[in-house]
DNA sequence: GACCGTATAATTGTATACAGAAATACAATT
DNA sequence: AATTGTATTTCTGTATACAATTATACGGTC
């Protein structure tokens, strides 16, 4: 049986069914609610999330470390900002660990993760074909997490992880071209074919350019 | 006026003067005092480190954030293990975030940065020949810290100083060969040259050539 | 002796209380 | 009007208290 976690509220672990605390600052500060510089005062964070300022306090160090806000002792959280230039550079980063990510995996594969792959790619085709947007999104996500499990390295998988998040939430303004989804099934095949020809080589080409017209297209 | 802060015991922003509480704990984590595996109980933590649990819990979420330890929900922190096979890994996702950054810090490099590189590179020089491994360690970390802060870019800044604090403590295990000085600094030249020449892709390859060196000799 | 259920203890998750630092308001002074 | 010094308030950092969950110990049953 394979079950699928594309959902995207429960975030690895610690997730008590709704979206964790830390899921709900992300999103709100990568949607835009609190603005690049904004202090994060605690107290309105604990009235607008009905919760106590022990859990605010530990989810605002987590997102310390991942980058999204800036801890200055004694004054507070602030929310970072982010130029175009970072959005842009963003690909580039994400681009240097998918290539890696990709390698790995063809190299490391298990039997169970391939059928995954394959089923999720399957999946591909089929949203594709029926047009479904909405659930295509979500199904890419959700390759290119497999391919990231697959490659079997725990770092590489957060931070890949982490930029997805990141880009998802961009992605929910972006715009998709009329041709978006075969083109982008077009450029999963290419990757999963370097899967079942186990070629890390082609792989990492497949996933370069991929991402090279992620980056063009500027999203997902 | 250049102010060196090579020293590692401030971790960037918040630290009170002495090593922050989550800088004991990545020590003692990254040197083998806790064990993989091992449960890191708040209660002993709070008598180890002389705090009260609210910082402990706040430093342990950090650290999971950061992937030291992994956080079971009701059942506490654990810390993780890397194998050797993580410990290549990291070499290989350092190398291609240091690519990336020698690339953007060449285009991107202010001239105050410049100076600062330069006379980096210099104490490098001095410190060969004077054969003081301890300086040159610390030195070399400042070398890369000064390219990422160059390369102007916060994710790529905070991932690879992450993986310095990682290999830091790795490496003080190691035992340096009798050309180590000699061998790096003439690597470390050619970066250097890379900057001086604004050539992006001849920095690039010095910095690959380097890391891949770095990963034989199995040190910074 | 092995297994199971319950009671107890230990530990985590959350809320609150207190101390110290920073921000604010405001009066006095120039 | 601008500035400085002080008092007040607000907020963060830390410690502690309470609730919920998990681990452990122990006794009963087979």
């Amino acid at each position: 049986m394979v079950r699928y976690q594309f959902g995207g509220e429960s975030e690895l672990s610690n997730a008590p069914m709704s979206m964790s605390l830390l899921g709900k600052l992300q999103r709100d500060i990568l949607t835009g609610k609190y603005r690049p510089g904004q202090k994060l005062t605690e107290q309105n964070l604990c009235k607008e999330y009905g919760v106590s300022r022990t859990p605010i306090r530990e989810a605002l160090r987590q997102l310390e470390t991942d980058g999204l806000v800036e801890n200055i002792l004694n004054r507070g959280c602030f929310v970072i900002g982010f130029s175009e230039q970072d959005y842009e550079d963003l690909f580039d980063l994400r681009k240097a660990y998918e290539i890696q990510a990709v390698k790995w995996a063809i190299d490391r594969i298990t039997d169970d993760e391939m059928d995954r792959l394959e089923e999720t790619f399957e999946f591909m085709e089929f949203y594709t074909m029926r047009g479904d947007l909405d659930k295509m999104l979500v199904i890419n996500a959700g390759f290119h997490q497999v391919i990231y499990e697959a490659a079997h390295n725990r770092m590489l998988q957060k931070t890949l992880t982490s930029y997805q998040t990141f880009l998802r939430y961009q992605g929910m303004n972006m715009v998709y071209g009329p041709d978006y989804l075969t083109t982008v099934l077009e450029e999963h095949r290419a990757i999963f074919k370097a899967f079942t020809d186990h070629d890390p080589k082609a792989g990492a080409e497949a996933m370069e350019r991929h991402i090279n017209r992620a980056k063009e297209r500027r999203c997902g």
